[in-house]
DNA sequence: GATGTAATTCTTGTATACAAAAAGGTTGAC
DNA sequence: GTCAACCTTTTTGTATACAAGAATTACATC
């Protein structure tokens, strides 16, 4: 799909970010980058530039790129907001949803459960990640679909921090119920308010979270 | 601020899409442009890279670069989620907006008054934004109110159209009472719909959109 | 005349070179 | 010892050079 060289160094620049690997504040040395990928800065300067527009990193004028990972007020903020998306979906997936994929929200949930009782959490998490987007998608707006993924995909590493947490699986596996009934009955106030409290709870659970991040970022 | 030639370019390319100097589908040419701008090739990359991230331009590797104006449907789903932006950030506002804010709110309505009476329909424009940026800001979450005024800067140049229709100035006039009504009275369910339904409309009246826009897109 | 293929030209993507600004270090004054 | 001015080094931002893939054209074949 992508052969441009910059692209995969972005991805894997995005990576290293994640893991921890680049620090937050940490400065992203452009020749040190591209002697480590074996290439010039040309492409490594145009991976920076695409993640300053995604928000990994902020660039300072003739400074140079930061690591920049979200503090507790903005992390807050943004599951707030993901929180808010994922209600505008449920909403409009109350009325736009097909059978088809009602179907297959109940098989993803049923993959969920089964995760759930072997105590899985990598599977967990990767069964609840395509509930989601199925929810994305059934909103029939390509446009919100793609921002919710956007959002989805930014929040990931703090989510599945999440699910680690005592009977979170339990009880999320209990709210995606709730939603496939509401979405069912084409309820979209319900859809949407189940919707809010299933991600909001994440923002709300933030003691946790920041505990569980102290020594990664802020 | 931005001393980087980059972005001077960045902001000039978009000037030229919006105003139609470069039409949609039109190829981005590097060296045509470089020339135009008495710059190498790097800088105008550079630029086409940002506006490739929001969407302006698409991108095809070894192909080069495309104007992308959005097409019926997806202007359709850009309006519709900036409905649910909007919605959102009036359903947050109700709760955590000033007393000053709702003063200022006031005030901006005055002047949308004062500028409908005067028919001058740009300087309606410019207090109507004001109105807006003023709710984003008072949901209390500045990623939320970054997400919006990107979209609402996005959504201009189609936006200003709908206001010269015929009464469409007076009718948002009177959205925006509502909308300030519902703020005092803290109605955050009211405050999201009488919102969504206020930028909606945009969407819907979508059939004079359409013809408005047919030399300049599609 | 139409179609498929090879050579040529153009354009993108990457590497390197250069200019200017910022960071860092050194010397000197107090 | 501290601070400041100056010089050196480093690093960003831009220009240019080069390599490789895409588009185009010319040509041969049917």
């Amino acid at each position: 799909m992508n052969i441009r060289t910059a692209d995969k160094i972005s991805k894997e620049l995005e990576r290293l970010v994640f893991t921890g690997e680049l620090q937050n504040g940490e400065r992203l040395d452009e020749i040190k980058l591209a002697t480590l990928f074996g290439v010039s800065r040309t492409p490594v300067r145009e991976a920076i530039q695409k993640l300053a527009t995604s928000g990994l990193v902020r660039q300072e004028p003739r400074r140079g790129a930061f690591v920049h990972q979200p503090g507790p007020v903005e992390l807050i903020e943004m599951f707030e907001f993901m929180a808010e998306i994922e209600a505008t979906c449920g909403r409009l997936a109350a009325k736009r949803i097909s059978e088809d994929a009602l179907a297959e929200l109940d098989l993803a949930n049923e993959k969920c459960q089964l995760s759930l009782d072997q105590g899985d959490a990598d599977q967990y998490y990767l069964e609840n990640e395509h509930f989601h987007h199925l929810i994305y998608k059934s909103a029939g707006n390509e446009f919100l679909e793609h921002e919710a993924l956007k959002l989805h995909r930014r929040l990931k590493p703090f989510r599945r921090i999440q699910l680690h947490l005592r009977g979170r699986m339990k009880q999320s596996m209990d709210e995606h119920r709730e939603i496939v009934k509401a979405l069912i009955e084409a309820d979209s106030t319900r859809a949407a308010d189940t919707l809010r409290d299933h991600v909001a709870i994440q923002g709300e659970k933030f003691n946790h979270l920041m505990t569980s991040l102290k020594d990664k970022s802020i």
